[in-house]
DNA sequence: TAAGAGCACGTGTTTACATCA
DNA sequence: AGTGATGTAAACACGTGCTCT
């Protein structure tokens, strides 16, 4: 599905974007807005697949499955004429809040790079992962597993009631203080994915079994009702700031993601869901209330124009046939689809229109 | 080429928790 | 301080599409 709208001081209006001709869409952009629906793919789909083209190129070590998937999806995507971006000028604050690809000492996100684990070795740096504590209730088959696999917390069966976690960020969000950046805790990230790589090859087939509704819930288990754990700010900004490199993870990214913030990967992969789903919810309602706003503007165009057709009509009754006043005529010029202003001379001898002099040029 | 398994993801729903009047 | 209404977000269930065998 297909859908073009333009509006604004544009001479090509309701015309189907040209999908090669960017120019034309920046030019039309610029006089107005413009927007077309194409595929499922949001800006920030195709940002994240274009990362991960280019991470392919850096990285050519990558080739699990799931980065086979990403890069087929890419090409997949990329054969046919590309889905338009839905450009909502002026007002997108969803779309505009997209980050611009970031420089390309930044641009990739290499989790699993040769370099990260010759660093590792030259440097005998010991892996930096967030010291969190667990208070609630959040043993489960999983967690075990990865306290078996870390090492880096104890398991605390004691449901407290307490409904979220207490964590010590101070090895990575003292970063406020000492200045660190996110991708300077990114680089935590890589370093737990390193050595999670180490045992990942054995426990996430145990862990998809488990958290994609094979394995027990928390009911299950305990006999007691799951406790919803209430993921901290710090976590949830990691997240968000994991989310704006990438909208979707790979089952790497998604264990290292796990690791550092201490969550099960499950987790880790329902808040993604969960915000895709804000963000396409977000999305849509401002899409819905700018579509609300052209409908109200076409409308009252629409209803200005009856009224000048209605006051033309009127004025056509009441003038002579043979008046010498030149008849002006919209046509569609059917070669650009440009709706060209025509005036045709109309004369009591003949009867047949003259042919027409357009004012509209190629 | 068809069929089935596995997987990721979207979408709608449920539910625990936080907040406020 | 206790309580109900409400919003938010984590978690879940289910369907779909894709890939691989």
């Amino acid at each position: 599905m297909e859908l073009a709208l333009s509006l604004g001081d544009t001479p090509k209006p309701f015309s189907l974007l040209d999908h090669h001709s960017r120019s034309q869409q920046q030019k039309m952009k610029d006089l107005g807005f413009c927007m077309g629906l194409g595929g499922s793919k949001n800006l920030e789909d195709l940002h994240f697949m274009n990362t991960m083209r280019e991470k392919d190129d850096d990285d050519d070590d990558d080739d699990d499955a799931h980065q086979k998937t990403e890069d087929k999806k890419s090409s997949s995507s990329s054969d046919p004429p590309p889905p338009l971006q839905l450009d909502l000028l002026p007002f997108s604050p969803v779309l505009r809040s997209v980050p611009p690809p970031p420089p390309p000492s930044q641009r990739s996100f290499p989790w699993l790079s040769k370099n990260l684990i010759a660093e590792m070795g030259s440097q005998n740096k010991p892996v930096q992962v967030l010291d969190v504590k667990p208070m609630a209730g959040v043993s489960d088959h999983q967690d075990n597993m990865e306290e078996t696999a870390g090492g880096e917390s104890s398991p605390n069966n004691s449901n407290s009631g307490t409904s979220s976690f207490q964590m010590d960020f101070s090895s990575i969000f003292k970063s406020s203080n000492s200045g660190r950046s996110f991708h300077s805790r990114k680089r935590d990230l890589e370093l737990a994915t390193v050595n999670l790589e180490l045992v990942e090859a054995t426990t996430e087939s145990d862990q998809r079994a488990s958290s994609r509704g094979g394995g027990m819930s928390d009911e299950d288990e305990n006999g007691l009702t799951r406790k919803k754990l209430r993921l901290t700010k710090e976590q949830s900004a990691f997240l968000e700031d994991s989310f704006k490199e990438h909208s979707t993870l790979n089952p790497k990214q998604k264990q290292a993601l796990a690791k550092q913030l201490n969550l099960r990967p499950r987790q880790v992969e329902v808040w993604f869901q969960n915000r895709r789903a804000r963000t396409k919810l977000k999305q849509t309602e401002v899409d819905c209330e700018y579509l609300k706003r052209c409908c109200e503007t076409l409308t009252e165009e629409n209803r200005r124009l009856q009224k000048e057709l209605q006051e033309l009509r009127a004025l056509k009754t009441s003038q002579p046939f043979y008046m010498q006043r030149p008849a002006t005529t919209l046509t569609m010029c059917p070669s650009c689809e440009r709706v060209a202003t025509t005036t045709t001379t109309a004369t009591t001898t003949t009867p047949r229109p003259q042919q027409p002099t357009s004012s509209h040029r190629h």
